[in-house]
DNA sequence: TCGTTATCCTATTGACAAGATAGGAATAAT
DNA sequence: ATTATTCCTATCTTGTCAATAGGATAACGA
């Protein structure tokens, strides 16, 4: 399973973002940048992604930055996956089905993966994520 | 859930074969490029493939072809996917582990999902999709 | 008001893999 | 020999990912 780095990237963004925002602040480009080990002009792309899907807002101007859009319990991977990774999880028999294609066999095999996968990710929050690595290092930061 | 032509066209001519090397037969290229609409040349490559994973066996020359090397509900579909699309369901850790890199918690997080796939693909066998085909429409040729 | 610092947006580039196409060598039946 | 097939390698095209770059817009502070 082979997953790109604007979704690593990504979540490793929000969570950085989740983590130094508790209380009110704003992160911006630069200081997650400098944490995660993340290109500041990529990142920003990312950032406008996460910000177009809702996830986030932001704040233009000195001393502006980014801030969850809404608590980290109600963030899941799954619409992550689909806002960074162009919808990777829509079926494929859903797909089909818009472009006037009677949906087959095949991409039913398809979907039923499909499903696996949002079976797992649409049951896992970003709070989730927070948890399994605190619980793994206690360190933020090595994602 | 993007799925590669390869992996795709892999089964669909593992499928092709199954049915048509029914009682000792063999299949050829042709036959099989004009069936499925696959490209001959093309199909050649992914055949070799699914010969070098033990998935079919070949005759050359003359009235050649192939022919399914072990039952089909002996072929697992997690192992065609790892055969035609580069190891695509093997775990981020182990890689990670194989080059010296300590398992992050990020590629856990990927393992968690490839598990969810493999479950999936390991306990269906070509038999079981040449089954949903069947039931889906009884025509073998529009996969 | 002006400069600083941030977000926002678009264009471009380089690297790489997918998806084919092509040509021919080896092999076996007729 | 001829024909029909598998086998193998090289090449080409196209598209996407990853990253870089340049500048427009907006807000804050001195």
């Amino acid at each position: 399973m082979k997953i790109s780095t604007r979704v690593e990237y990504g979540i490793a963004a929000l969570a950085d973002i989740a983590i130094h925002s508790a209380g009110g602040g704003k992160v911006s480009t630069p200081e997650i940048s400098q944490r995660q080990q993340i290109s500041q002009k990529y990142l920003e792309q990312i950032l406008m992604l996460l910000r177009q899907g809702g996830f986030v807002r932001a704040v233009k101007g000195q001393h502006g930055g980014y801030m969850l859009a809404k608590p980290a319990e109600g963030i899941l991977i799954a619409d992550l996956l689909n806002i960074l990774d162009n919808n990777i999880l829509a079926d494929a028999s859903e797909i089909e089905a818009d472009t006037g294609i009677r949906p087959s066999v095949k991409s039913c095999l398809w979907d039923r993966m499909n499903a696996c996968l949002r079976c797992f990710a649409e049951h896992l929050t970003l709070a989730d994520f927070l948890n399994m690595q605190e619980a793994a290092s206690g360190d933020f930061y090595s994602i």
